[in-house]
Parts: structure tokens; sequence; C-alpha cells
RNA sequence: GCGCUUGUAGCUCAGUUGGAUAGAGCAACGGCCUUCUAAGCCGUGGGUCGGGGGUUCGAAUCCCUUCAGGCGCGCCA
């Protein structure tokens, strides 16, 4: 039982004591649901507003709050005292100490995780690259967000599904390979890759505006790769194992991993049982050509299944993933981490898949994030306003360098503890604030090391590890730990905090939200550096040393699993 | 035009089931390294919570309305 349904106990039992015949009073969960931080340390750890029972008693909260004062004798966890219409509640400083440091060190690296999810599946489809494209910063935050919340679900005990939804179908494979069968050179292509690619697709598009017929062959070369022509097949299969090879480098220095890369291409031979089954479910009308299904009823546009001529489209094929993957993974949830711009798209096709008659259609979920631009302006690769995600991280590397060659210049695997801290900052910078918002990037922003940042985070993990590591060689004989050593407003301050990190992760796996792993992560780190310079730990008296020595080690082990959880390292000396 | 979304300090943002005097970081200015990592800590200044109504004992938070930005609205994905 935590502290706060222990107190929503004694408020229970206060209120029976105080007015044994009064109906209609809140249950103890709603209690513990009222309960809440006071905004200042001098009105105590928790508060209870006595203006909830103000009606069914008929009393004014400020004599409310002094009777449950007076009937509450709890000393060993904590006093009560009222203060205008609020029952304060002053936590017993020493015992929360204990109590709070064996809940965290007992729990060790599983700390702030459980078995909440256990027997559930979650399946995440995020990344979700385009073949023959390099990977920019407009596709960090799906990879980031999805990755993050891959890490979130598991380690609340969810069997998680990460997908990469390739983008591997459409006219502009057929364009490519007209280019490249016109102009491309094997050797030249299998060295630079989506690089090559690019250019060959630029090429096209410019050599296409003087002969239009160019667009007719590019046409030409896709409904090959669609009848399974084999050269045309070969062709795109290894532009395909060439998108993925580069890419592949920039999700290694994330540290990012999928399990399946089932794409648009896969889903190619299971449109058909869409169609029937939509046709067999009356679904289907036909509108201006094209078969749709009406969603004017649902105060939606119509939903394109098949075009003109017949040819498929995006929801038809995100429709048939949706079936494949609840066939294939029984899911509990499917989140899709996609900007928000698709969001009527995924309206549409949840309210499709919902008027097929399947109930699980609730359990699909758009994780919409907010557009990317680069210094105000929309990112633009053509015009070459574009920020590709490898040169970003290298460079944020490059600044870590620096720094470490200045500040520490005796550090051991200097380029390693670089790159972690280097790629850990643009992690952070993604993760920091609500996925909805609209991210502009600017370099020195970017590249930004001071204050609330990737960097100040890592540094408060090390520093932790470095006082442990001299605590260590030290060599001191063990003491019993005093933990009326941790009564200062500092040390409560941090293990309140503590304590309070399972609640955000289960709600950053509520609100599909990693910036509030970030968050609690950063106010952690805060109140350790806070704590750190107000209290001397290594020469403290040996009881209290012993205590204090407690709280950095679940400090530095809560910081590890916050970093693992948002998708950062945690290097140990930087 | 309709729909979604955002609007809080000069800048970037927390503040989500309504609670006490609205908080951080950056930037600016001023302090703190012979003591456990100064990528740090402390302090100063900075606000009509876009505007206006309403509900409530109490509103940045809920409702209505209005303004401004972003995105979307049929054969691309």
């Amino acid at each position: 039982m935590d502290m706060k349904q222990r107190i929503a106990r004694l408020i229970v039992e206060a209120i029976q004591s105080a007015w044994p015949q009064a109906a209609e009073l809140p249950e103890e969960k709603a209690i513990e649901g009222f309960l809440e931080v006071p905004p200042e340390k001098e009105m105590g750890d928790y508060a209870f507003p006595c203006f909830k029972l103000s009606k069914p008693l008929r009393m004014g909260p400020p004599q409310i709050a002094a009777a449950l004062a007076g009937a509450i004798q709890a000393p060993e966890a904590c006093e009560a005292k009222a203060m205008g219409g609020y029952l304060n509640f002053f936590l017993n400083r020493e015992n929360f100490a204990r109590d709070t440091l064996a809940m965290v060190l007992g729990a060790g690296a599983g700390f702030g995780g459980g078995d909440l999810g256990k027997g559930k599946t979650v399946c995440l489809d995020y990344s979700s690259i385009n073949i023959a494209k390099r990977f920019h910063i407009g596709h960090l935050s799906t990879t980031m967000i999805g990755h993050s919340l891959k890490r979130i679900f598991d380690f609340l005990g969810y069997q998680t599904v990460g997908i990469n939804h390739l983008g591997d179908w459409g006219t502009q494979f057929g364009k490519l390979i007209s280019a490249y069968k016109r102009w491309g050179e094997k050797e030249e292509v299998e060295r630079d890759g989506v690089e090559a690619l690019t250019r060959l697709y630029v090429k096209f598009h410019d050599e296409a505006e003087k002969d239009p017929a160019l667009e007719d062959e590019g046409r030409a070369w896709f409904k090959k790769i669609e009848d399974g022509d084999e050269e045309a097949l070969d062709i795109f299969n290894w532009f395909k194992a060439l998108t993925l090879r580069d890419t592949q480098r920039v999700y290694d220095m994330l540290g990012v991993t999928f399990d399946s890369f089932n794409g648009e291409a896969f889903y190619n031979d299971k449109m058909d049982r869409v169609i029937q089954e939509l046709k067999e479910k009356n679904l289907l009308a036909v509108s201006e050509g094209a078969t749709i299904v009406d969603l004017e009823a649902e105060d939606m546009p119509p939903c394109l299944i098949l075009k003109k001529d017949g040819a498929t489209l995006y929801a038809t094929r995100d429709i048939a993933a949706a079936l494949y993957r609840k066939d294939t993974y029984n899911f509990d949830k499917c989140l899709y981490v996609v900007a928000y711009q698709q969001e009527l798209h995924f309206r549409q096709i949840f309210k499709v898949v919902e008027k097929m008659g399947y109930s699980w259609a609730k359990d699909l979920v758009h994780v919409a994030f907010g557009m990317i631009s680069y210094e105000g302006q929309t990112l633009a690769t053509r015009k070459g306003h574009v920020v590709y995600l490898e040169d970003l991280l290298n460079r944020a590397k490059e600044k870590a360098l620096a720094i470490i060659e200045e500040k520490s210049p005796g550090l051991e695997r200097k380029e390693e503890v670089a790159a972690q801290v280097g790629i850990g900052a643009v992690v952070y910078a993604d993760l920091q604030n609500n996925r909805i918002k609209d991210i502009d990037f600017w370099w020195d922003r970017a590249l930004n090391f001071d204050g609330e940042t990737g960097p100040y985070v890592q540094y408060t993990h090390a520093r932790c590890c470095s006082v442990l590591r001299k605590a260590a060689e030290q060599q001191e004989p063990g003491a019993q730990p005093d933990y009326a050593g941790l009564g200062d407003d500092y040390a409560q301050e941090l293990l309140r905090l503590l304590s309070r990190f399972p609640e955000a992760v289960r709600e950053a796996a509520d609100r599909y939200e990693p910036s509030i792993v970030t968050r609690a992560l950063t106010e952690i780190a805060k109140s350790y550096n806070k704590f750190y310079y107000e209290n001397r730990i290594l020469d403290a008296e040996p009881g209290v040393r012993a205590a204090r020595l407690q709280l950095t080690e679940a400090t530095r082990q809560t910081l590890k699993t916050a970093l693992f959880l948002i998708g950062m390292e945690a290097p140990p000396r930087m």
C-alpha cells in the first residue's frame, strides 16, 4: 500500500468516527483521487481539500478539516493539520525515507515497471520509412516516440510488436526503375545507396518535364512490379535492400529495433479479402467512378477503397494491415505513431473497420504528433531545405566530443561516450515536450547542452555513479543507515519524486506520451543536484552517509531506467 | 466553408480527471570550484494564462463565443 492509499484510509476512518451516521460520502477510492500535492512545502506532502465534503456534511470546509485533523492519530505515518479548508498531511520523514528506499532498491532495475500488461499485446507501427528516401529529421519523432512507447509497454509487462510499415508501394518506384535503366550505374548505386537513388529520382522529374512520355514508362515499370515481372522485382528489391542498409546505420545509432518490416507491398496479396468482405457486408458504393465506403452518417468524407481504374489505395492497404495484425498478433491495442496530418485518414479507416463489425476497432489508436519544420520553413528535400538525421547525429557527436576534450580530457573511450551524449541530446529534445507540439528545428537549439537537456540528465546519472564509485573505493565498514539523515527538504523532495516514478510510467503508457517519463526523469535529476549541493555524502557521519548513499543508488537506478525508457544511454562517466 | 489541433514570461515549453500566491529551461544580469563530476548550484528581473461571456465556494483547466497560427477535407502516401 502506498502513502496515498494509506492517507485515504486514514481520512475514511476519521470521517466514520467523526460522523458515524453521515450518508452519501465519497468512497475511499474517490478520496484517494481527491488527494493532491500542495503547492508549497510548508503545506505538507499531501492535502485533502475538504470542500468535497462540504455539501454532504452541510458544514464549512475549515470546520471539517479541523474535526478530521483531531480524529487522525497515526504518528508513524504522518501528521494531519487543518489549514483553512484543507487538511494537510506531513509525512513522518524518517519512515517515509526508509519505506521509499526499501521499495525502490527492493525492486531494483524493475522499479517503475510491473505486470499490468501481462498477457496483453500491443502492436506499434512507427518509423515506417519510405523506400529510396533518406532518413531526415522529419522521421525522428515517429521513430523515437514509437521506440520509447515500445520500451514503456514492455516495462509494464506487455508483449509488444514493433512494426516498420515500409512505404514500398506506388508508381514512384516504377519511375525509379525507369530512371535507373536509363541513366543508372550499378556500382554507383551500390556505393552511394539512397543518395544515388535520390539523384536518379530528381533527374527523372527534370527529364519528364521535357518528355512526358517518361511518365508512361514509369507507370509501365510499376505495372511490371505489380505483375511480378522478374527483372522489375529484382531491381526493386535491390533498392529496398539499399534503403534498409542505409537506414539501419541510423537505427543502430539510435538503438532502435523492430520485430517486423511488413510494409505496403506485403499487403498486396491481402487486398482481395478486404474488398470481398466490404462487398459482402454491403459497405461499398460507387461514386464518381471510384469505389468508396460512405461515411456521411459519421460526418466524415467517404473512405476511398478503389480508384476509378480498380487499383487499391492507402486506406485499403491500412485496413488490410489492421485485419492482418489482429489475426496474427491478436493485439489488445494497435498504435499508429504517425503525424497528425493523417488524423482524418485514421479516423476513416478505424470507422470502416468498426462498420465491418469488428468490436476491436476501438483498440486502434492514432498516436499523433506535431509537424517538424526547419528554421521556420517546411522541409523540402528537393530544394535541399532538409536536415538528414545522420548528419544531425554526427554533429551532435562532434560537439559532445569537443566538450569532453575540454572538460574530461582523461576520460576513457571518449568516442563512445560522445556518441551516447550527443545522440542522447537529440533524442531527449525530441521526447521532451508533448508529442502534439510542432517542432521548429534550429541547429543551435538542437546542439544546446546546457540546462534541461539530455546531457544534463546523463550528467546527473554519471555524478551518482561517481559518488558511489568513490564510496566503494573508501572501503568504510558498513554502517546501519540512519534515515533521520534524510529528513531535510532536499532529500525528502527527491524521495517523493522517486516514489512517484511508477505513476509517471503508467501515465505515459495511458496517454501514449513518452514526455511524461522525460519530465519525471528531469525532475529527479534536478532534485538530486540540489540535494547533492546541500548535503555532504561521503564525509557525513556513518549512519547518515549510508542513508545518503542509498538515496544516491536509488536515484542512479531510477535515472538509468528512465533514460532507457526514452531511448537514451546512461554512461557511468562523462 | 467544414473538421482536427495549438495559443501560458522576450524565446522553447510544463501545468489533463477544476483547488491554495500560475511554474521550469533558454536568453539577460549578479554570485559559488584548495571539499563527493561547475555539462553543475544559488540569486535578480520578467505574466491582462489570445479576447469576451458563463458554470462553480473556487477556472490556465469545464461550457459558449470570438480572434490568430498549423494541419486536413476523393482517386498520392
